[in-house]
DNA sequence: TGTGAAAGGGTTATTAT
DNA sequence: ATAATAACCCTTTCACA
């Protein structure tokens, strides 16, 4: 199984067709098969089969509803871009295990330059990262330094890609 | 109409249900009425209904298909830190209508403290970075200094808040 | 791979409670 | 606000090109 998934992975070649299916499913993923097949001018079932093996393949790895986040009550975001005390493999590997696991983190990414992590953070105010900061995140013992920068406010949050 | 709408927006109050349906949406929008039903212990045209309603009343932004960016040949993130020449409102103004028309410009951020604005930017590759920089980036007349960091790896990656 | 048709299931509007 | 019904549309599969 997990050898035929791979292959699957490493060896499919996308078409035309395929690069329109995806770019359109990453703008609208309720787009009807019949709709989608009316844009790309194939059957329905053709249509139905792509995004069957596109997503088998990993090329879609899930489909999500995108929330107002002001609306449910997260009203901070911030990145934090983290310093650690060492870099050993292990205390990287420790690090990004612990902090994945902290709801507040919606993003970590590993830095090449001055710094070692970044984090992009999403809480309520500021009171609640405050909260994070002092019990969760400065507590993780591979964490040396902790800067952060807030969000004033948010111009564009797009989740397609262009290309 | 447009009344219609803000109101609902703003007098709009969460139940628990609402809650549970927001969080199984945004895990996964692939979830049937069905589905979402049993989960829920409530009747189908029940949960359609919500559903409808979270969405008119603008809780659910979108729907989309996240894809996977190495397999789409998107290959670089990275994080740019932008500086203005100058803070007036129409230089932040354009500066943001400017950016954000960039399709490798994912996010842009307006930040409180040392910088003005950051910008999460997904490219191709160190080329097409560089050559975003100096052909679109960098000749924005409002921008003073850029400074860039590149991600070496994602370890996490989330659309789901927490609330 | 793509097509068209058939079967089954899900969505949606309507009704009533 | 929820439940039940019915009509409709969509998804999914299959045989065939």
């Amino acid at each position: 199984m997990k050898t035929n998934n791979q292959n699957l992975r490493d060896t499919m070649n996308l078409d035309p067709t395929d690069i329109k299916l995806l770019k359109l499913l990453q703008e609208d993923a309720t787009l009807s098969n019949k709709e989608l097949a009316e844009k790309l001018y194939k059957s329905i079932a053709a249509v139905h089969e792509r995004v069957k093996k596109l997503k088998k393949a990993g090329y879609i790895k899930k489909t999500v509803a995108i929330l107002d986040r002001n609306k449910i009550g997260i009203g901070l975001i911030s990145f934090s871009q983290v310093f650690l005390k060492n870099h050993t493999f292990e205390a990287l590997n420790e690090f990004e295990r612990e902090v994945s696991k902290f709801p507040e983190v919606m993003e970590c990414y590993q830095m090449a330059g001055s710094y070692d992590f970044m984090l992009r953070i999403a809480t309520k105010d500021m009171e609640a990262y405050h909260k994070f900061l002092r019990h969760k995140l400065a507590v993780l013992p591979q964490v040396n330094t902790v800067q952060t920068y807030f969000v004033l406010s948010e111009t564009k949050s797009e989740t397609a890609y262009h290309f």
